[in-house]
DNA sequence: CCAAAAGTGTTTATTCTACACCCATGG
DNA sequence: CCATGGGTGTAGAATAAACACTTTTGG
């Protein structure tokens, strides 16, 4: 079995991408699980040589859920010298059957451009790589361990997306096109971690003029039924 | 005369700094000219093989201004496939003496992790590099044209200052140790290209809590001497 | 005592928060 | 007509802006 070709792609540099969903009232992220290790990752890949660094995330992304212009956000380059793990990597492409030696490029020291990006979970069909044999969503307060220095990654791209909730208005892209404010609601208090005030939250919203105002929505249940909105 | 050697450097990477001075009212940022060209462009450098990515920032700021453990915040970096501009490289070199041929490292296609540093202008010690004749403060508001992408690099980084200067309280950092409320406010009023109410704005910073007061600073002017300030 | 600039007090406007109240819905 | 959750009115609190006033300094 050949190992993956180095030739198309820049050395030493990855890009590694947090994608953040919601459903069932959590925000959760996308890991890989790679096969017969039990370690997790983030979803990430390479730059190919004539390719641009976006380019090649909206293209592993579209790999990796199937989905074209979808928020993405760049947020952080990681590139202290001791991130990488040539060990861990060494295990999970042996564990995949590769036989690899001590200079194969995926064991070297890599810099990895970070990205986060916001999708509405019922739009994606999930796809495992190569050396993967599952791709799935964790709850984002309850994640497994996961390899090299990627918890930290995550945590980083948790704060910067709180950071820019209220400033880039992106709370939206983690739900379908028309939603309650209810819905709107509880992606807020899953991302910033507590409950808030249903009036305020309410009034603040529809105070930035960013919402537009549609039909009723009738669940069955008995009282009033909400509003669905959707963004300008 | 030998071109400078890759195997020390990680290949495609590098990073540029816009490093932000401040003085005579303005806010200015460090340029390098480079021999013979005409041409202007941010500093910047390469990550050695061993070198952590931040490691060789602080390097590569070292070397041009003597200083160490200044504000330092990493904000984009620029991976588009068309950024870099082999035949400006080229003449570049040329002009510096070298005989390049059309594959030598320097003439690839780089990806660039982009810091922007505040530093207190009087502190500095110039020091071009090897390709440069000089290296000097230019106001941010009369830029010379810049070679690749820098342009866009110093917007961003102005838009980044911008964005953090209330959140990060690093106003300060562009200024000696002890200062005036009014160096204090003129600084702010560089950074943002507008007016500030002096009142106003001398209660927002007393506010914050994050002045402590000094001495009064008698300047020989016929009015009320101010206070010395220093971030606590 | 005057002009200039620094510092502070006070009033006004604005924004946020809390709570109340009313509305719509299905059982 | 009741329970439930959605939408809005309003009063109070907190914050920010605007303006006036006082203080300090050297000529």
């Amino acid at each position: 079995m050949t190992v993956p070709d180095i030739s198309d792609y820049l050395p030493h540099i990855a890009f590694d991408s947090v994608i953040f969903g919601f459903s069932k009232g959590q925000l959760k992220i996308l890991l890989m699980e790679y096969h017969a290790t039990g370690w997790y990752a983030l979803p990430g890949g390479f730059v190919g040589v004539k390719e641009g660094l976006n380019q090649a995330v909206e293209r592993g992304l579209k790999e990796r859920t199937g989905l074209e212009n979808i928020y993405l956000e760049q947020f952080y380059t990681f590139g202290d010298f001791n991130r990488h793990g040539a060990e861990v990597m060494k295990r999970i492409l042996e564990a995949n059957g590769y036989a690899v030696n001590e200079s194969y490029w995926l064991l070297d020291r890599f810099i990895s451009v970070a990205y986060y990006a916001l999708i509405d979970v019922e739009k994606v069909t999930l796809q495992p790589d190569s050396l993967s044999d599952s791709i799935g969503w964790y709850p984002i307060d309850a994640l497994p361990q996961l390899i090299f220095d990627h918890q930290q990654i995550v945590t980083k791209a948790l704060d910067t997306l709180r950071y820019h909730l209220d400033r880039k208005l992106i709370g939206g892209k983690l739900l379908p096109e028309k939603f309650t404010m209810n819905d709107l609601q509880r992606v807020y208090e899953a991302i910033l971690g507590e409950k808030l005030r249903r009036t305020s939250f309410q009034r603040k919203l529809l105070g930035l003029d960013i919402l537009k105002r549609h039909e009723k929505h009738f669940t069955g249940k008995s009282h009033k039924a909400p509003y669905l909105y959707s963004f300008k």
